[in-house]
DNA sequence: CTGAAAGCGCTAACAC
DNA sequence: GTGTTAGCGCTTTCAG
């Protein structure tokens, strides 16, 4: 058996409100006893039980995390950036992979809920009403990390979305290039699809280049898929000189297939990705793309959760970070 | 405040027995009962307090997941088949990441004992003695994956790297290369250095090639260091027209030096790599690679944990699973 | 400064 | 079948 707060009392000579103190206010113990209750919690490898203490506190000191898709890089540095803020915070973290399933998301609440968790971070996925219906229902506090939601007012962090679409098309058409096609997110399953379908759409318009409007192409998040919508893509365009894709891993698929075609990157066709994964800067080309600030958003969405969790709000509801162009080797002049 | 059993009892008219009754066997209360009880719980959102819950079983249905560096896909992989599993098992799961950190590592431990966890699975890493202790100190069953240890008899799950290593120098061999060098993992801080090591010394030795032994590199994990350690090989060994590297992610590390260099690969030079992640089919040029069936590894290690925990000891206590050389892009005859 | 005792929400005997 | 009750391990009054 794990040792209890009795183990300890009786090995200490004291009684367990003792033990008790030194462990949550040590100046109220004179410092014999303490001194005794330290050397015998050392001992017997004392933790107090957090199920005593979570029926007591009513808090859990943990929180959630869901994120689509563990095997997006993406990811990876979100629930960094989560990881380290709860380790400075002093809470445990419960990460859960829901595979882009609403079900298993939905069963995750449950767990959530049951488990006690002080509050949730949902990562980059579309606030469905079933997911805002349990989630209140259950009472759980929760915001929004590389989303938000216009039609709930639910805390969120993120980048600019429209904004960092705009400069990347901007950035190939001051390249020179004319003809510029783009894969993009389905727009009823993503969340930054749309704002990036319409960052492209400005640039566009803005630099009397309309006719390449229609040049879209839509994948689901994954390189496969990317490929597949590239090769569709330059199907109907073949004479396109450059593609913005919305995401690295879009990048990459895109690349992938201009490559098994023989077509030369930056030679004949420039990329641009979105996001400056890991992988970024290691895929051959390196890629030239929108830089996101990935660990830093996961850590201040959870600082931002802390926050609504210890007082009730937040200060920033809706809160925006920078993005960055990085130009590597997959762009060039037209 | 969350709604208790209490709550329920009243609503339904019944006492808090019955409630826990219809809520863990559902068939010893009369229908009339159960459907009122049933209907309170929807109505007020009840979920069972999983702390109180944990006071009496002494369990906490949550299981601990140790690893080394979740922006490495490989864990990604891992990840999965460990969650998958406890969905299955009706577990939840504890995710945390070290950055390859023994202080963290260590203090994760502290967590887990405190959140009671039934079991933790420590993947991809050395079993230090601290380790060992702190989690045996601590009474928490564990298990290894992509791991083992042969000081302690602790369960684990792998591949045998040293016959995979074996087949993956024997593949480059029967190519027809001579010149073979490796870039290999640092052996002191890492569980797979050492067998990979003398897997490529044995096939370079059963074919008479034991010139190249000496031809070794080690990088530390990441993409940066392979592609410095490359460059290190073949600034003393510039008449290599092979390479074996024992991760896919040294792989386009290596094939990213080469290509700087405007060494082509596998043109002038074959490269396989090791893991099979996910990344290996999306790089230029697709990579030759041996394939870990790493979602299988989380999977059945999470398995083999809950085999622990519940009857107190594993069947297989040192299990390997099976590897495969997969022929892409990367490798070529000489 | 310290001990006794109540009680957090739930389950599991134990009566009825 | 169902209600009553005694804890599970801990914190927190409340006395002393």
């Amino acid at each position: 058996m794990k040792s209890t707060i009795r183990d300890v009392a009786k090995m200490a000579g004291v009684s367990i409100s003792t033990v008790s103190r030194v462990m949550n206010s040590p100046n109220s113990v004179i410092e014999s006893k303490r001194e005794r209750v330290l050397e015998a919690v050392e001992q017997l490898k004392y933790q107090p039980n957090a199920f005593a203490r979570g029926l007591i506190y009513k808090k859990s000191f943990t929180l959630g995390l869901l994120i689509p898709d563990i095997e997006n890089l993406y990811y990876a540095g979100v629930i960094r950036g989560v990881q380290d803020a709860c380790i400075k915070l002093g809470y445990s973290l419960m990460i859960c992979n829901t595979d882009r399933d609403k079900d298993r998301l939905l069963s995750y609440i449950d767990t959530f809920h049951e488990k006690q968790v002080d509050g949730v971070v949902l990562a980059s996925d579309i606030l469905y009403p079933e997911y805002y219906d349990k989630l209140v229902g259950c009472r759980i506090p929760f915001v929004l990390v590389s989303s938000h939601s216009d039609e709930y007012d639910i805390p969120s962090v993120e980048i600019d979305d429209e904004a960092a679409a705009y400069d990347a098309v901007k950035f190939l058409i001051e390249l020179g290039h004319k003809e510029i096609g783009m894969i993009g997110f389905n727009h009823d399953n993503s969340i930054a699809g749309p704002p990036r379908y319409e960052g492209f759409i400005r640039a566009l318009t803005e630099f009397g280049l309309e006719r390449n409007i229609e040049k879209i192409k839509y994948a689901n998040h994954r390189y496969e898929h990317a490929y597949q919508a590239t090769h569709e893509l330059f199907t109907d365009f073949p004479d396109l000189t450059a593609v913005f894709c919305v995401a690295d891993e879009f990048a990459m698929g895109t690349i992938s297939y201009l490559k098994d075609r023989n077509i030369l990157v930056p030679g004949q066709v420039s990329v641009v990705g979105f996001d400056n994964l890991r992988m970024a800067s290691m895929f051959i080309p390196k890629l030239t793309t929108i830089a996101q600030p990935i660990y830093e958003l996961g850590y201040r969405g959870a600082e931002k959760l802390h926050e609504l969790i210890t007082t009730g709000s937040v200060e920033l509801r809706r809160e925006k970070m920078e993005h960055k162009l990085i130009v590597r080797e997959s762009s060039r002049e037209k």
